[in-house]
DNA sequence: CATTATTTATAGCAGTCGATATATAAATTC
DNA sequence: GAATTTATATATCGACTGCTATAAATAATG
């Protein structure tokens, strides 16, 4: 059974992911309904009929960041065979996918909205969650790590998963300055030295 | 001699400071003219008279930044008396400096205008280049420290660099997302594990 | 005093923002 | 075919943006 009326002439799919380049290139703010419509080919009764409003809209494009070259970085955590493992590739990870124009460098979910008062308050909460949502991430598995005997009890488990978490975001603003792949890579392997020591 | 017309009814030094404080909190975008205004307790016709635009008026708040807060971590390069302790020094102190709510926490110069295409290009440029300026300052220091035989000849000045600086950079967010002092002091001393390793 | 110089407050400029009212176009259902 | 439903394009809406023209207020200068 199609639908009913007149058939929307656009694939939203693809929509949504030119909204998701124009974010993360312009971030939330910088990004306009002018510079959507005219990058996705909708007028704006289409668009707000399609995604319901400029924050919806940027919401289901987090959402396809994170599924897509968002998962790619952390999915290292559950796939590598040891926590070390897993965190070098996670860094390395994210020194490659950074530094690809794909299609901006760093990351959305640092980049796109600064964690600032005055802006969009929701928003900026919403990707504040997602970056403690993967230090938590990070956090548990060092603690698996810890109950295997991977790393001493003594670990501050909390601290050196912020640290990770410090060099993966701080490489968001090197990407930006534009520091090279070969450079954040070697950022990453500098990092890893920090394993096993007690600050 | 006095000056001849109306004489200013405010401190240009408290007001700029007020606007320091203003941009470090909301970011460049995010701070309206009519913010300012409030803030500061101006007319829009005597802000524009005493700073001459929102940008002017940022560059010297950033300059104020710089010469204050921001000094008071990137000085350590300078009179610690090894390159290590000098790090380590600048990585502690940036702990210290973004946990304390003065008036942020975080940099102002890596959080207060989102490196993006489609804002005020100047004020990127212009933030982009003194973190990289700062980079170079952290590269020199760790050369001055092969020269001097403190780090051996083989260490890669430009990506060690670079690491700590992504460390630097890093606290910032961490800070915005609400780290705590102790954790980000943890963090420096993790960093520092990099030392004298060869990634 | 009158003149000149500078700052002040009021009001409003043109432009952009996110979002929509209205009317037309294109499909299914009856 | 007529009626219904949905999508489209045009033309805005009110609110806000950075900024400024105008004129009144307050000082030194002559």
């Amino acid at each position: 059974m199609a639908a009913r009326g007149r058939p929307r002439q656009f694939d939203r799919q693809e929509a949504l992911r030119k909204a998701m380049d124009l974010f993360w290139r312009k971030g939330f703010d910088n990004t306009s309904i002018a510079d959507l419509t005219d990058r996705l080919g909708l007028s704006p009764p289409s668009l707000y009929a399609a995604f319901g409003s400029k924050e919806q809209l940027f919401r289901e494009a987090l959402d396809l960041y994170a599924q897509t070259d968002g998962s790619g970085i952390w999915n290292h955590l559950e796939t590598a065979p040891t926590a070390k493992e897993a965190v070098h590739r996670l860094l390395r990870a994210t020194a490659e996918r950074y530094t690809a124009s794909n299609p901006a460098r760093g990351c959305m979910i640092v980049l796109s909205a600064p964690q600032m008062e005055g802006g969009n308050t929701a928003i900026c909460g919403e990707l504040k969650a997602r970056r403690q949502e993967n230090v938590i991430q990070l956090e548990e598995r060092l603690r698996q790590a810890v109950e295997e005997g991977e790393l001493t009890p003594a670990t501050d488990v909390a601290a050196l998963a912020s640290y990770f978490a410090t060099v993966q975001q701080g490489m968001s603003i090197q990407a930006r300055d534009g520091a090279s792949r070969e450079t954040l890579l070697a950022v990453a392997d500098y990092a890893m030295a920090a394993w096993g020591t007690a600050p």
